[in-house]
DNA sequence: CGTCGATACGGACCCAGGGTCCGGATTCTA
DNA sequence: TAGAATCCGGACCCTGGGTCCGTATCGACG
């Protein structure tokens, strides 16, 4: 019940505000776990009390951020044209899709990472990756042969785990097209198997 | 350097306490966050200088544990029979050695839970997941055609993550079987595919 | 078996950080 | 422009990880 939005000029003022102020935060700061609310609150030039009633708690200020960063993408994933639009076929599209998610991620490192440990509840109960799973799941079904296309989307997704990729081009080293190009053939593998 | 054991009885008898009492806990416990420290110190007996002292830290205690839980599964794989074993052949020991990290978090929930999301370092620079993931490059390694094993190994662990396991066995009541099958069915497909 | 140095014990204490509260300021409505 | 509704903000609370240090225990040695 925290979530509904206030039509008060200051309100929306500070709320823009505070968006602005923790994004930055999050690009600028190493770590998102120390990035607190008081900073968040203070970069905002704001007070804590302003900070939370306006998203609740620290998890509705980085959903609210998240949900910002991803809109361009959904709308390209809902509406746009091939291979990441539903006109698609879906052998293109599912490697598409995985694509977006793990450009996503390497673009917004720290906010996917703080989104997703969160501390305590997992990514897995958030609507964004209901979502995500949902669409991916309807899209693998459309291929033909492919079974446990459920659990398929879930595995295919947990590839591109924020913490994973922050691993991977962290202490691995790996360049962001080379990773790219290890998930899309990882993905063909999982969809090429026809009768083994 | 707070990891050297003491020869003294009343430490490690201790420690044994710590032990059985955070193990009771997590298995107790519905969420592995609200079983504190503190907790621990008290069910165990002991203060909670003891508790830091003996492991470090949290995440010590956590590692701990979990390395005690590991040990049968270890020897399984380093010195047991097939398919678990060094002896088996690549392509069964692949989906074995996958079923057995899976079979543990099942059995283990709350630990992996709490160990691997730790809040603040991910499971990815623990040493634990290092061992299993070069294990698994390796074995990935010997089977023909397969490229980007590194990526492969960080792909198919990712799908046994604790809080993937989590949310399926729980919000999504997919039997143990099922789940089991499930994901041998994924590594197949991922190992199946020759030349496509 | 008594003494003594080394080690461990444990709970009071510290601190960061998320979240709350409420008196006062600001904004909308009439 | 009065009055009500809403919002502001920073002092405050509380939980929980981690530390400190005076005291109790251990075990080696004489």
């Amino acid at each position: 019940m925290p979530e509904r939005q206030s039509s008060r000029k200051d309100a929306v003022r500070n709320r823009e505000a505070v968006l602005t102020a923790a994004d930055a935060l999050f690009a600028r700061r190493e770590s998102p776990e120390d990035v607190t609310m008081a900073d968040v609150a203070a970069a905002a030039g704001v007070g804590k009390g302003t900070l939370f009633r306006a998203f609740g708690d620290r998890a509705g200020l980085l959903r609210a951020l998240y949900a910002a960063r991803l809109e361009p993408i959904r709308q390209a994933v809902e509406t746009g044209p091939p291979p990441l639009g539903p006109t698609a076929p879906p052998r293109d599209r599912v490697p598409a899709l995985l694509d977006a998610v793990l450009c996503f991620k390497l673009d917004n490192r720290r906010l996917a990472l703080a989104l997703e440990e969160g501390g305590g509840n997992s990514p897995y109960q958030a609507e964004h990756y209901e979502r995500w799973h949902s669409l991916l799941r309807a899209v693998l079904e459309q291929i033909p042969g492919l079974t446990d296309c459920d659990f398929t989307a879930h595995a295919l997704l947990a590839a591109t785990r924020a913490d994973l990729v922050e691993h991977l081009a962290g202490e691995g080293h790996i360049p962001r097209e080379r990773m790219r190009a290890q998930l899309a053939n990882f993905a063909t593998r999982v969809l090429a198997s026809g009768p083994l």
